[in-house]
DNA sequence: GTAGAAAGTTGATTTATGTCAACGTTATTT
DNA sequence: AAATAACGTTGACATAAATCAACTTTCTAC
């Protein structure tokens, strides 16, 4: 239950991590199963945990006036998810995150981040890897937004992240590129 | 000549720095001035630096083919420029910055960010608060891209960085917020 | 201080993408 | 298995913003 993370854990870091900090992961984080639909956090909370997604898939997007979902985050298994600017400024998320799929998570709480968690060596190395990707990743996506067509903007997802497209309709796919599901499918029905 | 530097790091930690760590600072940090038009990172090289802008202003973007610039970033004085993924991966940049003003700059080596920052013991915390600022700064930008009009993406920047009308021309604010020069100068016009 | 370049403005036109609506298909829920 | 809702497709149309071009104003460099 707990492989996905451990070597996760790993991958990111120059050392393997010690068998006591196993143990110690397994105590912190709680495993929990989420339906579909079922949130992980919602508008109007401030965030107080992060997860580590096992298996299934989850979205995060605020809601607009009409309802509309303003998708910016797709996540799968070994990915996080939380509202860490919530976290850390304990402010209201305005951001909404929950299920695509039934999922499995390994949740940490905000409290275990500050208290136990940072007992153990590793966690500073590798939070500073995340919080460094996710900085690149979100540049990428900046200048994306700002310089590719919508058609550009799918076949970079397409060729960075082709795994999404099994996993997210093509309404969640079409808002997380910021444009509509119509467009997306003229897109895909023209060049396929 | 580093006070701004040392004021911003003690602003961004729990305590402040010592004075040993100040005249350690003093010893890393090479001032530079930087002529307008001069470039710090060039498209294609690796980057092996980072700068923390006393005076001036400064401008990452990339050029495409026909040599229109796509600026992705806006910095002034208290602002630090680099490619950190560049950086941190050893990969060429895709990035320009040059000084859009005559500007004043504190510059460190990567092999003394590696070496010698490294044993100041705020180091971390500050690099941690530095990246997570950048990932929200980052995220905003992303659904600010995907969700907002022309106008309404000014509007925000207006707000929140107010300061960048007085230092950056149209056609460069323009670029940043992903609209043309001319788009930006009817959206003032018309509802100025 | 003058010449040339860059910046900014405005108008006419084009284009990519959004909106609205109708309809068939595929999932979900009970 | 039926009922309902969500998804995806397609067409007609609307619109925000880009493009192209001409022109004025402001910088900048020699």
């Amino acid at each position: 239950m707990y492989d996905n993370l451990v070597s996760y854990i790993n991958s990111h870091l120059q050392e393997k991590i010690s068998q006591k900090s196993i143990e110690k992961i397994k105590e912190i984080f709680k495993y929990k199963k989420i339906r579909k639909h079922q949130f992980f956090l919602q508008e109007g909370e401030v965030c107080k945990k992060a997860g580590f997604i096992i298996k299934g898939a989850m979205k995060q997007y605020t809601l607009d006036e009409t309802g509309k979902e303003n998708i910016i985050g797709l996540y799968i298994e070994n990915w996080w998810v939380s509202d860490r600017e919530s976290m850390s400024t304990n402010t209201k998320s305005p951001y909404f995150i929950d299920a695509v799929e039934p999922t499995e998570i390994l949740i940490i709480s905000k409290n275990d981040i500050e208290q136990k968690l940072k007992e153990l060596p590793f966690t500073v190395e590798l939070n500073n890897a995340l919080t460094e990707r996710q900085a690149y990743h979100l540049m990428r996506r900046v200048l994306a937004a700002n310089t590719l067509s919508a058609e550009q903007r799918l076949r970079q997802l397409e060729k960075d992240y082709p795994d999404f497209f099994q996993r997210f309709s093509q309404r969640i796919i079409a808002s997380y590129l910021g444009m509509t599901k119509e467009t997306l499918s003229r897109i895909r029905s023209s060049t396929s």
